[in-house]
DNA sequence: CATTGACCCTCCAGTAACTGGAAGCCTCAT
DNA sequence: ATGAGGCTTCCAGTTACTGGAGGGTCAATG
């Protein structure tokens, strides 16, 4: 199978197949006329990858999640260890923007966004504000 | 003022403030020395940047933002778009975030976590149970 | 007066995960 | 044989810094 049919099937963008066997992450084998040949597998690899990353795992995540797909056996404790830490990363993540949403909210609601230049935005990020 | 002084003033790295010159955010002027010569001025920009940075604007919308800021004519109405532009895509981001934690937290609950292969993540995320 | 330690300087490279584009084969159909 | 796609490699750019090497500067001390 060539890279542009992989492409289509596991949903992966072909440069992106591409990068991920720059990385390592799989490993086609190459037909005569010098183009990658993939098998079914590759393309299962592919579209696991895609869902991996559309749950935001890393790509070194990525990697360890593969393997551990690939073989027979692991053990599941290894699979939710990463992904709890993942888990745990996410919630992170969702409470420093939700936290940034509270401030923005509140401080663009509070905007009369006219044309006269006074705006509790600009004074908000203005340092001055602590002297007064 | 050098650079370090300026960095302890505004909270920001020297490294990052350097960084900051690099890319005309600020323009301090040069010592004989060569040293950069900060004034007040530029660590109260730079609080400002590092406030606004810490609400998750990008550097582009800093360079708006600090314009703004030292415009006295600006309008409200232009902070206030910049702003809620921001506000979306902090929406967005933890609209995408949150849907990938649920996807992830159901998973790892169902997830025995023990010294058996069989493990809803890893099936989850395998394209054979399409297949099923 | 020489040295030491704390500053400062300028590059250069690396981070994460692609993406776009140029230049140039390969293949198949007309 | 020619033209449209598809394939190849390699280089550069994205975001916002951060770390480090190699090397001046300054103030105080022995």
């Amino acid at each position: 199978m060539n890279i542009g049919d992989v492409a289509r099937q596991s949903g992966v963008p072909a440069k992106t197949i591409r990068y991920y066997e720059d990385i390592g992450l799989i490993r086609p084998n190459r037909s005569e006329n010098g183009y990658r040949a993939f098998t079914e597998n590759h393309v299962h690899k592919l579209a696991f990858l895609g869902r991996a990353r559309a749950l935001g795992f890393t790509i070194e995540d990525c990697r360890t999640l593969l393997s551990l797909y690939e073989d027979e056996n692991h053990e599941s404790m290894q699979v939710k260890a990463v992904a709890e830490d993942h888990l745990r990363q996410i919630e992170e993540k969702i409470a420093k923007l939700q936290s940034m949403r509270a401030t923005l909210a509140e401080l663009v609601e509070k905007c009369a966004g006219d044309h006269r230049p006074d705006c509790p935005i600009i004074e908000d990020l203005s340092p001055e504000r602590l002297a007064k």
